[in-house]
DNA sequence: CGTATGACGTGCA
DNA sequence: GTGCACGCCATAC
């Protein structure tokens, strides 16, 4: 039984390249919509390489943060065509 | 067990 | 259109 944080991660570890979701629809995928205040929390404090958490954005569009570094993230969505907004 | 924290989201001024 | 404040859930201590 998986808890809700090994759910978020293996969604957003599922994230196809070049394709992005928002804190949100990664919370409905982990099975509850609104724990996407969670999901933030989450990933940050579980950072792991197998995942592409940099793939997770804001519903706004912007990028809203990562523990990498914002720039870098910035960077690997640019890399596969991501265009942010803001 | 209870408190504090956080990569968010939405509403209102 | 921009900025501020509140509410939300799960995790960590």
């Amino acid at each position: 039984m998986p808890s809700f944080k090994e759910k978020v991660l293996e969604v957003v570890k599922k994230i196809p390249k070049g394709k992005v979701l928002s804190y949100k629809e990664v919370a409905k995928k982990a099975g509850n919509e609104k724990a996407f205040r969670a999901v933030g929390s989450i990933l940050n404090k579980n950072l792991d390489p197998n995942i592409p958490c940099h793939r997770v954005i804001r519903s706004d569009g912007k990028v809203g943060g990562y523990n990498r570094g914002i720039k870098l993230k910035l960077q690997l969505l640019k890399q596969e065509g991501v265009k942010v907004k803001k």
